[in-house]
DNA sequence: GGCATATTAAATCAATTGTTTGACACTCTC
DNA sequence: GAGAGTGTCAAACAATTGATTTAATATGCC
């Protein structure tokens, strides 16, 4: 009588629960009987679906990431394939790689807000614990970006950009992560006009701490003789997340 | 034998070894058990001395959040002072509101990385769970800031200001939270000339992305008929945290 | 129909969680 | 030196955790 759905269906209803879940509660508070009770399924099935509770994890994750880093990429390929060599406008770079979450947004069921704060969580709780296959976007995503506003603001050194970079995705995360933010950004019904307002309110912030006076001088003396000491020792791997 | 040292010391022991256990592993995952143990003491002396798990996490939130507000508010009197009713350069304002930190930094026993993840942590996974007194604390700091940033930047209208101080926090907690970058920053051991330079960094960023072009148009026509809706509907408490 | 596979349900496991208890030790006061 | 007050301790508690097992049931292929 129950097993009318068969196959994938509990796994879809697993998913979405989690999903609700984890965007309510964070990855770690939810237990997996919190999980299965709201998917109607056994205890079990998570450990059947998806390995563990990790992979149940892992699998939101990737779900919800992927394709806004696909969408990224997407974007800035467009993006320089039309500037056919010249540099493309800061503005754009920054759409290219805020937008795609707004197309998650609204390609998911999760109603905006728990949206919202299910990828503010992700951004947040979890760099670090990304599905190797995400994390290996992220390092494209950033190598890809880094080197399109290095193109963009070729006055600015490196390690400077870098941290503006870092900077701007902070406050992106920031923004989807804050509460109280979001409902009031989210307040606006349907279609959200609120919610493409604060995309350009982020994307004028943004590019105007990237350039920082258009031209930028080299940004202060400074001793270099301390600071450079040990420069290129640690760094290993990742660039960085976001 | 094992009692000489009276009183607080226990006290004051396990309290330091929460503090690096919060910092190396979250404020959720480390059991009271860990920090005890850590602290060589019982089981028992958390509840003994703190009421509960929950008790002994908001001291400490409340021993390095508290301090920093204290040095915010006593700095921006300080400018708001010397000024005599002249708005107060954004600059001084936003030095005022991060350089707290990097004191706090230097008062702590941790190391610098571990406080950065500390901090880092409470004003990401801990918002919205602040013990009260630090809860009200940012109440304050957070309506005097935004007035002084409303009389620098008198051209920006007031939910504009909103968002792009939110921008500026979530700069700042992104760049305390992320490891490896903390790391990077953190190398140039002892007086950290590598901490102020990323201070400075900071605030040329957001100095840049407040101020936005100096003098600032009204910043793009939008249609005010959707979003002014439902303006004063809701947002009733805190005004926003960080 | 019948067999292999996939999926569920119920019960159970072992481990870990925060917290409580009651006894014991120490310090200080009267 | 009796006794209150304060810290500490080992032990146990009840609850919850992720995971596994066992048997029953549905599904698809021949």
């Amino acid at each position: 009588m129950t097993k009318i759905e068969s196959g994938a269906a509990t796994r879809q209803r697993l998913l979405e629960a989690a999903e609700t879940l984890f965007a309510e509660q964070g990855f770690e508070k939810v237990a997996v009987r919190d999980v299965t009770e709201k998917a109607g399924a056994n205890v079990a099935a998570v450990n059947y679906h998806f390995g563990s509770r990790d992979g149940l994890v892992d699998k939101v994750i990737e779900r919800y990431i992927s394709p806004v880093n696909d969408e990224r990429l997407a974007r800035l390929d467009g993006l320089e394939r039309k500037m056919a060599g010249k540099p493309v406008a800061i503005e754009e770079i920054l759409e290219a790689f805020v937008r795609p979450f707004l197309t998650q947004i609204q390609r998911s069921e999760l109603s905006e807000r728990l949206c919202f704060q299910l990828i503010g969580r992700m951004l947040s709780d979890r760099v670090g614990k990304m599905p190797p296959a995400v994390e290996m976007q992220f390092q494209i995503v950033a190598a890809r970006f880094k080197h399109a506003f290095k193109k963009a603001l070729p006055e600015v050194e490196e390690e400077d950009l870098v941290w503006r970079m870092q900077f701007m995705a902070g406050g992106m995360i920031h923004a989807m992560t804050m509460g109280e933010m979001v409902q009031r950004m989210t307040q606006g019904a349907a279609g959200s006009p609120t919610m493409e307002k604060t995309l350009s309110r982020l994307i004028r912030f943004a590019a105007a701490g990237l350039r920082q006076g258009s031209g930028g001088k080299p940004n202060e003396p400074s001793n270099p003789s301390l600071e450079e000491a040990e420069k290129s020792e640690e760094i290993p791997q990742s660039e960085f997340l976001f």
